[in-house]
DNA sequence: CGTCTGACGATAT
DNA sequence: TATATCGCCAGAC
C-alpha cells in the first residue's frame, strides 16, 4: 500500500506543473522527496482524481506511459495539446516542454 | 519465499 | 531513433 502521505505529496509536486510543461514521473516522485521511485508516482497519479493536472506527467523517454488506445490514454493526449504541448508522432519534446521548477523559461526555438 | 508485472529509468549498442 | 538489458520497488499470487 502506498504512504497515503506519499500521494499527497506526489500530487502537490504535480499541481505545481505549469500549462505547457510536463514533467517525468521520475522527477516527480525525486520532488516530492521519493527519488528513484517513479513507479510509485504512477500509482499516485492513477490515485488522483480532477483538480490535479495528471496528463502533465510522462515517462523519461517523452512518451505518455498510457496506451493511446485506452480513453484515459487519448484523454491525456488530448488535454497535453490544448495545454500547447506539440507531439513529433507519439513523442513530446523534453528539451522543449520539460519542466525545469527553477527557471520557468518560456518555451525555445 | 520466488516470480511476475507495471501510468518507470539509465545506459549501451 | 529503436531495442535490449538491467536496476528499482510495491503488489499480487
Amino acid at each position: 500500500m502506498i504512504p497515503p502521505l506519499a500521494i499527497e505529496r506526489m500530487l502537490a509536486v504535480v499541481q505545481r506543473i505549469p500549462p505547457g510543461r510536463v514533467a517525468t514521473y521520475g522527477q516527480v516522485a525525486a520532488l516530492a522527496g521519493y527519488p528513484r521511485r517513479a513507479r510509485l508516482a504512477g500509482q499516485a497519479l492513477h490515485a488522483a482524481g480532477d483538480g490535479v493536472p495528471w496528463h502533465r506527467v510522462i515517462n523519461a523517454a517523452g512518451v505518455c506511459s498510457l496506451s493511446a488506445d485506452s480513453p484515459a490514454g487519448r484523454l491525456q493526449r488530448e488535454r497535453l495539446r490544448a495545454d500547447g504541448v506539440e507531439f513529433r508522432g507519439e513523442r513530446v519534446s523534453l528539451a522543449r516542454y520539460g519542466w525545469r521548477p527553477q527557471a520557468q523559461a518560456p518555451v525555445l526555438d
